[in-house]
DNA sequence: GATAATAGTTAGCCAAGGCTAAATTGTTTG
DNA sequence: CAAACAATTTAGCCTTGGCTAACTATTATC
């Protein structure tokens, strides 16, 4: 753990700018990140088959891997997992289900997706730049953070 | 490529809420998101680097392995690939400067980060939120949201 | 200046998330 | 209803980014 860091004073090269964070708030940071990372790949599949069966009846893996622009093969292995982590049920060749535990999983993202697209619509971001930053932007934001854009977005659209 | 979907008409289970983007947009957004992972771990190397040096003077492994809360073993098989890429020049065993291309990347990434953080807290996010947030979501960000973001904080400041 | 402590590297493991190619199952249609 | 087509799965490959353990180099201390 040792930190020789910390032998050194705040100022001692202060070209000024901002200050770097304590260690171990610094670190929380990165891991904050990391953690979203491992949790995002799924939440994405699981909100994109809550929309598809919401929008069109049902969700195929064929129309995922076209939405998500990525291999059939992909997708198919990405079910499994799914299965595994209890938040989709399937039958071979056959199209998919949400479980309880993935219906909420894809309504919590769907939410915060929402609220954050539309706070980038409000803050006048153009629409499909909004929706691509959203995208992005989503499995990184607090809960803390997406309350005050609700607010936000409320305040602008009354 | 054949796209089964376009059989169905928009409003053919339409329980409402937002309707799906075309197939190619919703594409799109994911391959985004899927770029913006292959590149940002490398841009946070090279900005925390950066940082170092602009604080401290100097980069060492094990600073930045503390400060990623990661292993040296992992900070060093990192280094060799910042190398590869002409990111970074190090000796062995010694600490770490940047090359030009590495320079212009950090000041890109700090300047990139800066926005958002300062966006977040001028929103009126707590400071340790808004320094997770920011950490997640800077590579996110557009530059035209970005150019909004950045705005929209003077105008808040001034 | 020898030894202990610290810092950095290397080897080898693992899981995740991509891919292509080949096999299998389902569906449509002549 | 058989054949062609479409959808799904499986097998096997690759890269990234983690890890631990063992080794090497540098630095500090007595």
């Amino acid at each position: 753990m040792s930190d020789h860091e910390q032998l050194r004073t705040a100022t001692s090269h202060g070209q000024s700018g901002d200050a770097l964070p304590p260690v171990e708030q610094h670190a929380k940071q990165y891991e904050t990140v990391r953690y979203a990372h491992e949790t995002e790949l799924i939440e994405d599949y699981v909100e994109l088959i809550g929309d598809l069966i919401r929008h069109r009846g049902e969700a195929r893996a064929a129309d995922i891997a076209n939405r998500m622009a990525v291999s059939q093969a992909t997708v198919s292995k990405m079910i499994r997992r799914l299965n595994e982590l209890g938040l989709v049920t399937s039958k071979p060749y056959r199209s998919l289900f949400l479980t309880e535990e993935g219906q909420a999983m894809a309504e919590t993202s769907r939410a915060r997706h929402n609220v954050v697209l539309h706070f980038l619509r409000a803050l006048g971001v153009d629409d499909s730049t909004a929706r691509i930053d959203a995208e992005g932007m989503e499995h990184h934001v607090s809960d803390e953070t997406l309350a005050i854009m609700q607010r936000f977005t409320e305040q602008r659209q009354s």
